[in-house]
RNA sequence: GGAUUGGUUCCCGAGUGGCUAAAGGGGGCAGACUGUAAAUCUGUUGGCUCAGCCUUCGGUGGUUCGAAUCCACCCCAAUCCA
């Protein structure tokens, strides 16, 4: 059995904050006293089903937690979902269908035990007890809390102060996210820094209704790809579980690096005095980012894919980026004779039909710019190009197909 | 309900009768340089059968040779008053 004090440890590993760490060694004493695992609670948003790396941060520490005998409860926010929440002005994000929020949850709860353990994992979707509330229940919930200290959110305050709406609906959803706390009596809840506000909430509530205070962990946020924005799919910033080896690997590449050192803390299963020395080799500056990064990559896929994958993504990488070959297995663009003739432009239509360019004045600046590519040849005058079967087509440097003429 | 301000292309934001597919910035994309990093520089950023044409400035209708710009009504937001 792991001591207590270990448990603290492990847990806090990485952990941004704890709210409260003293109450945590008392949690763990009590659920041990009463021989009873500890109710981890995660929520997740149905609207976005892939999982990307940045949930991955707070997936895992939900595992470590599962790994030290505790049972995790993931909601799936499906009663939120179907409301459709109006953040981000007027344009009130459509509700999604009850079918909509089963199929994203399916595929989602697919995903999640890639890193969850399925056995210590409940699903709930919190339609379940949060359709079932009277008006009345509403107004006694909402009594919990004042509008003074709503206004005391970030997110609100600063919406406020630009002069941007804030429903009424909007002041709901973290008393609908603390009400899932209650529900399911959660012990610890997780969630990202940018949940402290809900979280807190969870305890707020819990106490008002007289049952004991959740432990709030807050994991950092991972940035996306760009360095700067937090990663989600949205902003298209995003390394996804689900993705193929070689894109999981060059866009692992892409991170800036100054976050080498957080990726391999907060996505990696490399340990700590591992991660301590490749930090202090960036530091020093003997060995090149790139080669450290690299390394990186290879854990990332490894997680995913599996060691073996792992080495073929890099070999992939070295490949088609660092020697600028063409790889043989690359995706394959299939046009008919008729297409091509049909249209004025082989290249473009080739280029349309690869999904490389969402209009023709688009394929257009592209060839213009110098962007695209026959068989390793800058095109210039796409009018002048004959195609032919297995030609490679190369858009910038990250886009390219092998063309079949059929 | 009343008064006031505002709604512009992916975002912010200029534009108040023709020179406006619409300044500037951000972001994106492409090129150079590189380590497919960052920084920097250059180009580009509505669509099409592309030296031409078509569709855009909350919505609908109107004035005008001509409207993002003027008028009417409507919708939405914010501020103050109730």
């Amino acid at each position: 059995m792991i001591s207590v004090d270990e448990q603290v440890k492990i847990i806090s590993k990485g952990a941004a904050e704890i709210i409260e760490a003293d109450e945590l060694k008392d949690k763990i004493e009590k659920c041990n006293k009463e021989k009873r695992p500890m109710i981890i609670k995660l929520g997740l948003d149905p609207t976005a089903p892939d999982i990307h790396l940045g949930h991955t941060v707070v997936l895992r520490k939900v595992r470590q937690l599962q790994d030290l005998g505790n049972k995790a409860v993931i909601i799936i926010g499906d009663f939120t979902g179907m409301i459709g929440d109006p953040t981000g002005r007027a344009k009130s994000r459509k509700p999604l269908t009850r079918e909509q929020v089963l199929e994203n949850a399916a595929t989602y709860t697919a995903q999640l035990f890639k890193i969850l353990d399925r056995d210590k994992t409940e699903i709930r979707f919190n339609s379940e007890w949060l359709s079932k509330l009277t008006f009345e229940d509403v107004i006694n919930l909402a009594s919990k809390y004042t509008v003074t200290r709503m206004m005391e959110r970030e997110d609100f305050k600063n919406r406020f102060q630009s002069q941007q709406p804030i429903y009424i609906h909007e002041f709901l959803y973290p008393l609908m996210q603390g009400y899932d706390s209650i529900n399911i009596k959660a012990d610890i809840e997780l969630g990202g820094t940018d949940q402290k506000f809900n979280v807190l909430m969870g305890r707020t509530l819990q106490k008002e209704y007289g049952l004991e205070k959740q432990i709030a962990i807050l994991m950092p946020i991972l940035e996306g790809l760009d360095g700067v924005n937090k990663m989600s799919k949205s902003l298209g910033n995003y390394i996804g579980i689900d993705e193929d080896k070689n894109d999981m690997y060059s866009k692992a590449m892409t991170i800036p690096d100054n976050l080498i050192v957080k990726y391999y803390e907060l996505v990696t299963d490399v340990h700590p005095d591992e991660i301590k020395k490749i930090s202090d080799e960036l530091e020093s500056g003997e060995v090149n980012p790139r080669d450290i990064k690299m390394n990186l990559a290879r854990e990332i896929v490894k997680l995913y894919h599996g060691e073996k994958a792992a080495m073929e993504a890099e070999e992939f990488f070295k490949t088609v980026f660092q020697k600028g070959e063409i790889p043989d297995d690359i995706d394959k663009v299939e046009v008919t004779d008729e297409e091509l003739n049909e249209s004025n432009d082989a290249v473009i239509c080739v280029i349309r039909k690869a999904g490389f360019s969402p209009s023709n004045s688009e394929a257009r600046r592209l060839i213009k710019q110098g962007g695209v590519k026959i068989n390793g040849e800058a095109v210039s005058d796409s009018s002048a190009v004959k195609l032919h079967s297995e030609d490679i087509l190369q858009v910038g440097k990250k886009r390219m197909a092998k063309i079949i003429i059929k």
